[in-house]
DNA sequence: CGGATGCCTTGACCCAGATCAACTGACCCG
DNA sequence: CGGGTCAGTTGATCTGGGTCAAGGCATCCG
């Protein structure tokens, strides 16, 4: 695994606790290589569950490769995702015993574990660590806001327009964006839409079928989607046409 | 100001760039006294704003007293309320120049401020700084996920009794409990609610009426609440009926 | 092959909460 | 004092999205 490739560094940078969304600069210094003591990988087929709310948990994590789900779920049934994780993400607590939410691998799943302990006295040890994480930290605030306002204000429509966009921004297919459209495969069930969205699988189905209908998107499969315009999708979310210009 | 009243401690302690919810074991530490350069307090009237999203944000700050509110606002006018900041919590965000939403004072406010650049720096050289900001923000995104299931999955009624359990756990008052109910002062208006839960401030108000009507709460003049029995409102809000055992 | 299972779609109907509108009461101010 | 404004309440009506139900279409497996 070479350092000088930016799209596997992006993933998984060697000795790091931390992944990087660039290629790391720290990868060389001493204090982490303590590191390879504490850490350790596992992997999850599509569908298991990695860890449930209220288990015990006695590691913290980032995601290698594949897309974990954070949920939570009411006694009656009902369910909300709280949390999507992509590969660089992070989960879990330091300072915390047991897992606050469910955890799902919805794809199969590589996750780069660190044993909790020694990962939190490494932070004390190791301010950049820290500093890291909670620029991580916020992002992810940043994006549950984002989140809160689509999960109390948008209509159906606008929600499963919101979440397209996301996945086609956050899908690294985008980059050979626009001509011919942006194309990208969607990771979610109908379900596990509507958990995300705060809707039945049902509207999430219908209003997939609208837009469809409408020629916005174009389905090939049930799962692979084509954007032809991406701005006409971008229309349909409801959120300030200006993209977002975040930092 | 002493710092042997947890109660004023819990609000400014002093020298300490960051607000404790406990009284402070590190005021003394010689670090800190620069601080007295970069930090000011700003005071703002109810229904003040604090900021606007996408302006200038040259410091970061706590709340001092008093209540605010982050928001964000979609062309056509909707709003959702992304933020409840109460004494102690912190706003703005290192490492960003422009604010990402609009800040509130729904109370007289005072802000401890700290000019952005000069914070930056001290964190990069005083390492629990940002170790104490990641614990704060950690459990601010719990807070998100929490009221994000919310939004997402209850019942307008539910919201209600969430809303009003939230403002009874987080009110001091609450510690003189169950001996002739818990009492407080909802610190926000119908609208403000109404923008907090994801609906309009005819189902709070209907929902609050309908609490009353059946004896779950009782009103004393608009503001004014009395929870005669919590528990009674506790299942009122879906929630586990464990209270919630975080950490 | 045929049945079972998982994921998705579509239709018919219903209801919680939105919308629109009227009204109350407290407070302020000229 | 009367009129204006602001916050809240309540009623009448409408509708977006939930609920319930029936099928479609792959894939798997005995």
């Amino acid at each position: 695994m070479s350092h000088n490739d930016p799209k596997i560094a992006d993933l998984n940078c060697g000795d790091c606790p931390i992944r990087h969304r660039a290629v790391c600069a720290r990868c060389e210094t001493d204090e982490l290589h303590q590191l390879e003591a504490i850490k350790y990988y596992r992997s999850f087929q599509a569908g298991q569950p990695v860890i449930w709310s209220g288990d015990r948990m006695e590691f913290v994590a980032s995601v290698v490769t594949g897309i974990a789900t954070l949920t939570q779920t009411m006694e009656d049934g009902r369910r909300q995702m709280v949390g999507l994780l992509l590969p660089s993400d992070f989960v879990g607590r330091p300072g915390r015993a047991t897992a606050a939410y469910d955890v799902t691998a919805t794809t199969d799943l590589v996750m780069c574990c660190f044993r909790k302990k020694p990962f939190e006295e490494l932070m004390g040890s190791t301010p950049h660590i820290a500093q890291r994480l909670l620029e991580m930290t916020l992002d992810e605030l940043d994006a549950a806001r984002e989140w809160m306002l689509l999960l109390g204000r948008k209509t159906a429509r606008e929600k499963i327009a919101s979440l397209l966009t996301i996945i086609a921004r956050r899908n690294a297919s985008l980059k050979q964006a626009t001509k011919g459209g942006v194309r990208f495969d969607l990771p979610l069930t109908r379900e596990e839409m509507a958990d995300y969205l705060g809707l039945t699988l049902e509207t999430v189905s219908r209003q997939i079928s609208t837009l469809k209908r409408e020629g916005v998107i174009v389905l090939e499969g049930k799962r692979h989607v084509v954007v032809p315009n991406l701005d006409r999708l971008l229309e349909e979310t409801g959120d300030d046409s200006d993209g977002g210009m975040l930092n």
